[in-house]
DNA sequence: ACAGAAGCTTA
DNA sequence: GTAAGCTTCTGTT
């Protein structure tokens, strides 16, 4: 957010009343659905969003927000016992609506916020506030006397039914006062439908008056002796204490602890099909048609929307009731303290003590394995589902009888509404003793279709927060079943977010032990390990639902302990946009896979076979005798042992190393064998790794291969591939080479691969804000000729290959957090040479030290780095007392934020490109990613429309989040194979 | 059957 | 000099 954005706040709740009482009743036709209230908050936000020139406000939003009452039980109901309480309960029809206009808002792409504790006057003022601090102006929708008090130079209203302004001018006009002292005046007038006091017989107009007299509240009542009319005068002495809780009482927070960001506000175009899907389910036909012509989308070919109808109990809104969580009212434990967090001593209902309350039983509810329940019928099902649904947040996790989501089977899933209540549902489990063709289902198990049409009501509504760990896992098994979670968190995710680079890693066993000390179940307990093991259908059930209650309880109570901290430590947008979004994105292209051509790879395990079997002959000649080539202690002993060569350095158990280096500086001296040795290493890695690996890994189903990716593995923000790593396919060498050509595209499509050029290097420019890196990749320039030239001072034109490798060498090793030691092994030159090099690199471009000095500091004094996006990568050990220990948390904390920021920055690449695909038009699907290339099968007829597309997202990635100072740059190829097209 | 070291592949 | 994962060998369990 900046100087000239325009930030639209819409007062969902109050609009909510005044439509439902302004306009007529309106219902759905095909069931009575009260919708009244709905339709006149579509139609206010479409014409705020499509005719914004043609209203009263006559300005673009830039940013845009609905916010909402969590629930009329607030903080001031603790500043004043009667706040609201004579309000009544809203009517019957209107109850519904609460929950379709929230459904409403996130149809139209717009972001729906509320916060328990808070009402949504508050989060407004703050936002208001935020966007003021920011530069940016702010229209609040809305006509509420209440909010005129925000009122100011950046700061107006707008009543979207009378479609009028609410300036400065409007509200001295209308209250006799400016905004800045509506707050008095409200303290001294009260308000009788909230029941807020004030001093009777003080209205408007003698409040203003009075006001006008004595300057504001504090000196009227100090002074309230010099009233000259008798009553008033006296009313105001006895009111004195009520006039100050009202004035307390009206007064609107602008210190929320709010979670999103202004940024988070952009307002991004409509997604047509969603908000047709939506109007059409209910039944708002004229819109429908508008909505359609004005996104282009063909209405006729969409599907109403599912919406889900809240009860009175479900519904949050104003006056619906306060929900108190159940497992906050029913812990009959006294709740300790968890390690390091505070004891809740303020009230129960603010939003911090009441998340503390719920993080601090998560951890003392004590475990009872027997008290999970295990579901074999469908009416218990259908309570627990119910159950779920009341409870509004429940954890989730999926059994199947194997690792690999993309073959597994579900053999049941598991279900948790509060600490300690957890149910299994056994789906597929077969009985040990079977006939012939296998293990007999056991007996009394919910029939799967049944079973699955209930859960699906579940997972897939929107206002039931569904928590998993590692829920990438339960999102492709869904898939695979037809389900598409709506509304999830990720509790590992969370912890990486919270804690990446920490010690323990983020599987639940070890995140269960670090925050709920408790020890859980191992998988071995149940399914036995390595040769006895057995598949999770095999498990007995009453063990299976000791095990997996357990997963879903731990993961819930997790959630309960981990969410609150990304609040405390504003990594909620970090969580929000780089992680959380990714998770149906990985998903999908793990379930696409890549086709691999299996006959590619079997001639060329061949070719590589026959090569390795040749230099197999010559290095037994060489050597005199037999040995295992591939034993590094055996190659040792033959190279320096028995044969004699000069040793090079020796390996930190004290083996002769024989790495690849050792063996090229051999093999210069003109001993023949080692140049065999690396070649023999060259051709049986090819194939034992990638040849003979990968046809292993084909699909039988899809005849494709599925790596899996996961999001919290690294300590800096990038993925990686595993099983098999497809991020780590040969392309240096020739050989190599062939094997990337085994990558191919299904007939009639092109594989296209997009990569950042020299993104890690832009990053650095923009970070450090290097003027000469920052003017090169301006115009374009050779980044590494135009180091080498600044250096060395050697002109661009005509420059010799070694003085460019040698700049190439040192821009990475700035990356890396460069040393002497560590340039010289690159370039095989003298330590005191490369000592120079980077002096002088230093001096030609002194902010580079300045960044690895600023990094340095930072992570010393707060023990991790962040990048350009606010990700966290933690470095404890940059404080080490070992020196060699330090160095390297310290390279690696200088690298952190540039390779980092790099991850992020393809991160939000993927995520909105998952949408831009289709939304473009285009059939194209995204299949991979290797850290700062994405590769797409593409139709041929539509390689030229996709690649301008691919380009723009990955090129804008980072905005608006951040606005580099450096251009990114994109380049990208269609071939038929992965090879061609790199 | 498993774990660590060494070595090699990628960005 | 940063970040990963996989294979082989080797010694321990």
């Amino acid at each position: 957010m900046k100087k000239g954005d325009h930030l639209f706040l819409v007062d969902g709740s109050g609009y909510i009343f005044r439509a439902y009482h302004a306009l007529p009743p309106l219902t759905r036709k095909s069931d009575n659905l009260p919708v009244g209230a709905v339709s006149g908050f579509c139609n206010m936000l479409w014409k705020l969003l499509r005719d914004a020139r043609n209203t009263d406000v006559g300005i673009v939003p830039t940013h845009f927000a609905v916010i909402f009452d969590y629930s009329s039980k607030t903080f001031r109901h603790d500043l004043y016992s009667d706040y609201k309480a004579n309000r009544s309960a809203p009517p019957e029809d209107l109850v519904p609506q609460f929950g379709l206009i929230r459904q409403a808002t996130r149809a139209f792409n717009l972001p729906c916020l509320e916060m328990e504790g808070f009402e949504a006057d508050d989060l407004i003022a703050t936002y208001a506030r935020l966007a003021c601090e920011a530069g940016g102006d702010t229209t609040i929708v809305s006509s509420d006397k209440d909010l005129m008090q925000l009122v100011g130079p950046s700061v107006t209203m707008y009543d979207p039914m009378k479609d009028r302004q609410i300036g400065i001018p409007e509200v001295i006009e209308k209250w006799g006062v400016p905004p800045e002292k509506m707050i008095d005046l409200q303290a001294l007038t009260g308000d009788s439908v909230d029941n807020v006091p004030g001093v009777p017989g003080i209205g408007p107009k003698t409040a203003a008056q009075l006001l006008e007299q004595f300057g504001d509240l504090d000196t009227l009542l100090a002074r309230a002796g010099e009233i000259k009319q008798e009553k008033r005068r006296q009313s105001i002495i006895d009111n004195t204490d009520n006039a100050r809780v009202s004035r307390e009482l009206v007064t609107l927070r602008t210190d929320v602890p709010v979670s999103e960001a202004l940024d988070e506000f952009v307002l991004e175009s409509p997604d047509g099909p969603k908000l047709i899907s939506f109007l059409k389910a209910m039944e708002f036909t004229s819109l429908t048609r508008r909505v359609a012509e004005a996104t282009g989308t063909e209405a006729a070919e969409i599907e109403p929307a599912e919406v889900v109808i809240q009860s009175k109990e479900e519904a949050h809104g104003p006056d619906v009731g306060a929900r108190v969580p159940s497992s906050a009212s029913t812990s009959e434990t006294a709740p300790a303290s968890p390690a390091g967090a505070e004891p809740a001593q303020q009230d129960q209902n603010t939003p911090s003590a009441l998340a503390e309350a719920l993080a601090q039983a998560a951890v003392a509810h004590k475990f009872d394995h027997e008290a999970y329940v295990c579901i074999r019928d469908l009416q218990t099902l259908a309570d627990w589902m119910a159950e779920a649904s009341a409870a509004g947040v429940v954890g989730f996790d999926t059994e199947t009888n194997s690792l690999d989501p993309m073959q597994a089977e579900l053999c049941g899933f598991s279900i948790a509404t509060r600490p300690g209540r957890a149910a299994y549902v056994p789906l597929n489990h077969k009985s040990g003793q079977g006939d012939l063709l296998g293990g007999g289902l056991v007996e009394n198990q919910i029939p799967i279709r049944d079973a699955l049409t209930l859960l699906r009501n579940l997972l897939e509504n929107p206002a039931v927060l569904k928590v998993g760990q590692n829920l990438k896992y339960d999102l492709v098994m869904m898939n695979r079943y037809g389900i598409d979670i709506a509304s999830y968190d990720d509790t590992m995710l969370i912890s990486y977010v919270l804690d990446a680079g920490l010690n323990g890693g983020h599987g639940m066993d070890s995140l269960s032990e670090r925050w709920i000390g408790h020890k859980t179940i191992s998988y071995k307990e149940v399914a036995g390990s390595g040769k006895t093991m057995i598949t999770f259908d095999m498990v007995d059930i009453d063990k299976a639902t000791r095990y997996a209650g357990e997963d879903a309880d731990v993961t819930l109570r997790l959630w309960h302990i981990l969410k609150p901290r990304l609040v405390a430590k504003k990594l909620v947008s970090v969580y929000e946009r780089l992680e959380r979004p990714l998770v149906p994105v990985l998903a999908q292209m793990e379930q696409r896979g890549i086709s691999v051509d299996r006959q590619i790879l079997s001639r060329l395990s061949g070719e590589l076979a026959q090569g390795a079997a040749g230099l197999e002959e010559e290095i037994y000649q060489l050597a005199g005798e037999k040995f295992t080539i591939g034993s590094p202690k055996q190659l040792g002993d033959i190279l320096f042992g028995k044969m004699g060569l000069p040793g090079g350095s020796k390996t930190k158990t004290g083996q002769w190393s024989t790495s690849a280096q050792v063996l090229e500086d051999l093999a210069a001296e003109g001993h023949p064998l080692p140049r065999k040795i690396v070649d023999w290493r060259q051709l049986t890695k090819l194939k034992s790794t990638y040849t003979d690996a990968l046809p292993g890994y084909i699909n039988p189903r899809t005849n494709r291969v599925h790596t899996s990716y996961a999001l919290a593995a690294t300590s800096t923000g990038r993925l990686s591939s595993s099983e098999p790593n497809l991020q780590n396919i040969p392309i240096r060498t020739s050989e190599g080479r062939r094997i990337r050509t085994a990558f191919i595209a299904d007939k009639g499509y092109k594989l296209v691969s997009a990569d950042y050029s020299q993104i890690e290097l832009r990053v650095l420019a923009h970070v450090a804000e290097i003027p000469q890196l920052r003017q090169a990749f301006e115009d374009g320039i050779d980044i590494h000729a135009m180091t080498a030239s600044e250096m060395f001072g050697v002109p661009v034109e005509g420059m010799p290959s070694e003085v460019r490798r040698r700049a190439k060498a040192i821009n990475f090793g700035i990356i890396y957090g460069i040393s002497a030691f560590g340039l010289a092994n690159q370039l095989s030159i003298p330590r005191e040479e490369a000592s120079d090099y980077i002096k002088r690199y230093f001096e030609r471009f002194p902010g580079i030290r300045d960044y690895m000095d600023s990094t340095k500091t930072f992570a010393r004094a707060n023990g991790y780095v962040e990048t350009i996006f606010g990700r966290r990568a933690h470095y404890p050990e940059i404080r080490s007392a070992n020196p060699q220990m330090r160095a390297f948390n310290e390279r690696a904390a200088i690298n952190a934020p540039i390779q980092g920021s790099a991850a992020d920055i393809i991160r939000r690449a993927m995520v909105r490109m998952e949408k831009a695909l289709p939304e473009a038009g285009l059939d194209a699907r995204m299949l991979l990613q290797v850290h700062d290339e994405l590769i797409f099968e593409v139709p041929d007829e539509e390689v030229e429309a996709t690649i301008p597309v691919i380009r723009s997202v990955m090129e804008g990635a980072a905005m608006p989040a951040v606005a580099l100072k450096v251009p990114l740059q994109v380049e990208a190829r269609a071939a038929d194979n992965w090879d061609e097209a790199h």
